[in-house]
DNA sequence: TAAAGCAAGAATTTATAAATTTTGCGCATC
DNA sequence: GATGCGCAAAATTTATAAATTCTTGCTTTA
């Protein structure tokens, strides 16, 4: 039920248990739409109602968690249309930052993209050679490229809302079984992007972009085709 | 101290709160940088520790409230940097969701859109003829028609992260004490933009808007440099 | 059969206690 | 004589526990 992280500084409660919490739920170790009762959570969590309920209200601002007044807390639903609006909303503001990103390019952004990219692509995708299994050295290793491809554009708050769509297309890839594992060479479109960006082909460097992001959608929504029933076609109610 | 809507449901405390307290962020009314003290917030919203903090935990992810860490929390710093790079972001992601709002068209938003215009245009931007005194009709009104102008866009993310742009350039516009009154024509500008989106002409729209959110960053610019040291040129220290 | 009232469960709020940080004063040292 | 370190008191934030309020489902009665 832990997520790691025992040995930092705990900061404060509410904090601690807020990260907690958010990463389970982008894990989907708590499932769209459950109902998050006090008493569960303080029993599994091993707190007070006090950071809890802190922690509920700022994943409530992130819309991650949904807080029915009166009614108490739920995981925020999923639903195919949202995975379509998502992709569509990242693809249009990671190709504009990415654009301008590539208009200011310093020499030192650019080695560090190759650096970031080096440490990516020799790192396994999966702890598993035969089978998928989730390597989260990977995974933030992937997270921090993507998230320099875009942080020269000068606006911390665009890159801060890309992330924000980052984390909330997480649970989608989360909930797709194979993950896109062998179907794909994630590797070779990562190569192809870092390449078109150090030729400063802006245009080929977003079309890349972009491109990569549809492939994830789609392999999400052909294995959620394969198993349906997991998510509904538009949110609504809710599997307490 | 209050901020109107007192015949409306209270829902729970914490929500109401949050709503005030936001509000009187937005307006300065509670100055950026000021720290908020329990004590103080308690005494003046008349309410509980636990809602208050919860309001505060909310507005913390908005990254209007920055809580430090077992000490206390603050209201936002502004700077100028902020602010122009706030104008910056805005433009880019609103012409973004506004040629798209164009691009899915349909004769319904056109109308609803002139309905709009029309609305604004009738409406006073100052309760005093001579001196400038803020319209909450017309800055209710203003705002709607500036979010209907790319809610046709077809992402509700988007929606959301160009509203909480505008939120977040409340503050500097509240600030700016001369507030572009007389010195400006916005009606004239909301109807050059109006009439670009109904002759759909997308490249002139967007050019418009961007125009239209570059002069009211300009005018607050000139008004705080006339009257310097309300804001600092970086965020950093805080005045308690 | 439908409506109203009652009881149980859950969420929100108030109140209380514990822990942490800040502040001010005194003493020692340079 | 001034400066710096350290300890103790005060204030503030954080956490726990208790009480209130609201919702919900069931039972009883018309």
């Amino acid at each position: 039920m832990d997520t790691a992280r025992d040995t930092e500084t705990p900061a404060t409660r509410a904090t601690s248990i807020y990260e907690r919490l958010k990463s389970d739920i982008l894990d989907t170790r708590l499932e769209p739409g459950r109902k998050l009762q006090l008493r569960f959570l303080i029993e599994h969590y091993d707190a007070g109602q006090t950071p809890l309920r802190e922690a509920l209200n700022r994943l409530t601002t992130e819309d991650l968690v949904v807080g029915k007044e009166q009614r108490g807390f739920f995981v925020k639903p999923v639903s195919l249309e949202e995975l379509r609006e998502l992709t569509k909303t990242r693809r249009w503001v990671e190709g504009l930052a990415l654009k301008e990103s590539m208009a200011n390019a310093t020499t030192e952004w650019e080695e560090a993209i190759l650096v970031a990219h080096h440490r990516l692509d020799r790192t396994p995708r999966s702890l598993d050679p035969e089978r998928f299994e989730s390597n989260p050295e990977w995974e933030r290793l992937h997270k921090a490229l993507h998230v320099l491809l875009i942080s020269n554009c000068g606006s911390r708050h665009l890159v801060g809302f890309c992330q924000q769509l980052a984390e909330r297309l997480q649970r989608y890839r989360a909930l797709s079984s194979r993950k896109a594992f062998r179907v794909r060479d994630v590797a070779q479109e990562h190569s192809d992007i870092v390449k078109a960006v150090m030729q400063r082909d802006v245009d080929e460097a977003v079309r890349l972009l972009e491109c990569h992001y549809d492939k994830t959608a789609d392999v999400i929504l052909e294995d959620l085709e394969v198993d349906p029933g997991i998510m509904p076609a538009r949110a609504d109610a809710v599997s307490a």
